[in-house]
DNA sequence: GTACTACTATGACAGCGGTCATAATCGCGG
DNA sequence: CCGCGATTATGACCGCTGTCATAGTAGTAC
């Protein structure tokens, strides 16, 4: 069950949350009902658009969440660097797998695997989330010293590698693919400041 | 339709082309037969393991061919470096995915996010998958110079790095972090090959 | 021809999915 | 109390899915 405001964004939420698990087409809207605990009456109402609309809304609440998680990393590290950001983005995720590994996937991927060949909106707005993600990794590179030119393709790689080793890492039932991700990219990332001084 | 020698194998091949559209739970088994143009009767025989059987099979043979293909793409670069070996193995996706966007997903990274959450049967075929694809991999760069110790992890990095930026692109519909990822991860991957020296 | 195995054909079934139609209830201004 | 929009309740529908039961055909060994 959970908690939150109003049954429209538990509901939002509980569908991120599903996709986590199973994908969109193993989601079901009653299910996200009752893992919200809102009445089944309010899908309709807040959902006209039906469970497209439901996953897409899920998808981009899943792009600001991490959003604004990069900047909560940034507060907390000591003495910042692209490495460390990394590494802090990275460890969300392997506690979350260390606590339940079978739910613990990334509900933008999944709407990619299930739905971009098959719904434009959600494609596009999984693009969105990823963009909206990338956008505040790219601030902060830049904010460390990283050349302009290259604080946005960094971010981007950070995010790759990072959704990749995740996939790797629920295969194996193990974080190593995640800690190694951090282990050989920390490096380049770090020296991509001393190529800005 | 899909031509091959035996049904048999014509279908495990169109479950995993079917797998990289629209994941584990769009893909219908009737609709693994018509694509291989295979006699329905046929599931039953050569799968009594149902879906999961036949998923599982696709999965190992996405990893079997990701691991040949490895070895081709050695075979045709002109001089031999890691990131060469990188660039080999993500222009196909780049080319893949500028003839069929819709159709180009991995179908292991179908199977992690659809399944490995409830199917461990399926997960350790994805586990597998992955560890066969890595393998050709870490040999490569070890044949290439790279220190013994950093070759394994290397080509987790490299197959996470590829698969992440795939989603991202599929979801961009541009091939975008592919590209990005080879221009930023070739010169880490190739360095590596100098610290061997 | 007979028997036996490998393979194929087909129809049914039970379950679940998203969606819709319809109606009830709630909260509140007048 | 009345009206009215916002919300919720519920049941039905239809399509699809994986699976199974049953029966048919092909090919081969004897």
């Amino acid at each position: 069950m959970v908690s939150g405001r109003g049954p429209r964004e538990r509901m939002v939420f509980s569908a991120a949350q599903l996709l986590r698990r199973g994908g969109v087409a193993a989601t079901g809207m009653r299910e996200v009902v009752a893992h919200a605990g809102a009445p089944r009456g309010s899908l309709q109402h807040y959902f006209p658009g039906g469970k497209e609309q439901l996953v897409n809304e899920a998808v981009e609440w899943g792009g600001g969440y991490a959003a604004e998680r990069v900047g909560r990393f940034l507060a907390e590290l000591p003495e910042p660097s692209p490495g460390a950001l990394f590494a802090a983005m990275v460890r969300q995720w392997t506690d979350e797998l260390a606590s339940a590994p079978d739910a613990t996937g990334c509900p933008v991927a999944a709407a990619v695997v299930d739905r971009a060949g098959s719904v434009e909106s959600t494609r596009e707005a999984a693009a969105a989330a990823f963009a909206r993600w990338a956008r505040p990794v790219a601030r902060a590179l830049t904010d460390m010293g990283v050349p302009a030119a290259r604080a946005e393709p960094l971010a981007t790689l950070m995010i790759s590698t990072l959704e990749g080793a995740l996939l790797i890492a629920r295969a194996e039932r193990d974080p190593r693919a995640l800690t190694t991700a951090v282990a050989e990219l920390g490096p380049l990332l770090d020296a991509a400041v001393a190529e800005g001084t």
